[in-house]
DNA sequence: TCAAGAACAGACAGGTCTGTCTATTTTTCT
DNA sequence: AGAAAAATAGACAGACCTGTCTGTTCTTGA
């Protein structure tokens, strides 16, 4: 009876653990690019613990992401509510957040999409995760775009996505904090310039 | 007299056959995940001649990358051209050039963006590789946008590069090729409500 | 107190990686 | 034809990788 699968304690301190700093290392450094035992070093968590946690590495890389991805949602949901009713607000609150995102220590693109490019097999379990938490943004931005009437909310949905991907890309690629003061500013004028009731 | 460094044919067969081949398999799988073995087997060249021609498997990436981005410009330099001397028309043409490229067999996002996500540190020559080459887009844009004597061309080409960037992003990320649709036209409208003389 | 589960250190296997070396063959140029 | 340059196969070193195993110690709860 007693499952040997590697999920026995859903929440253990050391398994929250390895997850933070599986992160802060695959984001600091990459993926492929940092090996279990680094991440066992830096946490100071034996080998055999991992092992009883995850599966394998995919699985560790999986559960960090989701874990990380599950934060940013809280955030972003925050943010949205803190912003009012007005649709532009929230649009203008979401990408307020990325400046301040783009602006904090430590800042380096964004986790999801490097897992896309370093795990481009689209039957990966990390591309499909990534896949889901990206749908969620985009989600968000067409329940905006039908609060604010316009005329092709999806569209206007994925015309804001685009900027916010481009933004973050900008910001790594030439690490310009400021990126997402000139995507917010297009961002308000694709909003605004949609014909509302 | 004789050189002994790793460049004695600036260009030789077998040096583009190996660029060539590897930046197949980086595109395809990533650069961490294809080893200089993979490249060898594939090009059918043997590990000498390799590091006859280069002196590290980065040195190798670097090469494979530039020699693609000399390709890439080439290629838009032509698109742009063909599209005569309206600015907006340039900006539709680049658009519908991504258009085609994510629709093109074995699309798998932007190889340079991949290279920093996979390469973070600054100061890699990967990196600043990359950067090199995104910058020239932007110059592009920039041009574009003084053409079109937009209040502030440097905004709008930011803007531009945006758009640009996130679409790539959403057409690998969703293995949508119609990601350019909607960048395309956010790009006219943020560009056509631009004040004119 | 004491038993069971969790975490520990560390060795280990088996594979892969980059890069070097040698000795031989092929190509190229004059 | 003959010399110089280029490419070849393949072994090799040394490092690193993931994942397994063992036996010990710590923690925790009844």
């Amino acid at each position: 009876m007693p499952d040997a699968s590697p999920s026995p304690a859903r929440k253990s301190p050391k398994r929250e653990l390895l997850l933070d700093t599986a992160f802060k290392l695959f984001y600091e450094r990459g993926f492929h690019a940092v090996g279990i035992d680094t991440i066992l070093a830096e946490s100071g968590v034996a080998k055999m613990t991992l092992y009883n946690h995850f599966k394998s590495k995919d699985e560790l890389i999986v559960a960090a992401l989701e874990k990380r991805a599950a934060e940013i949602l809280d955030h972003r949901t925050a943010t949205i509510q803190e912003a009012g009713d007005a649709p532009l607000a929230k649009i203008a609150a979401i990408f307020d957040a990325y400046h301040q995102w783009f602006h904090s220590e430590g800042f380096n693109g964004c986790a999801f999409i490097r897992a896309i490019g370093e795990y481009p097999d689209e039957t990966s379990p990390i591309n499909q995760s990534v896949k889901r938490q990206k749908q969620i943004l985009i989600d968000t931005f067409a329940q905006i775009a039908t609060e604010l009437k316009a005329k092709s909310p999806q569209l206007l949905a994925q015309q804001l996505y685009l900027l916010a991907e481009g933004a973050i890309i900008r910001a790594h690629t030439f690490q310009d904090p400021d990126s997402a003061l000139a995507a917010k500013q297009a961002a308000l004028d694709l909003a605004q310039s949609t014909p509302q009731t």
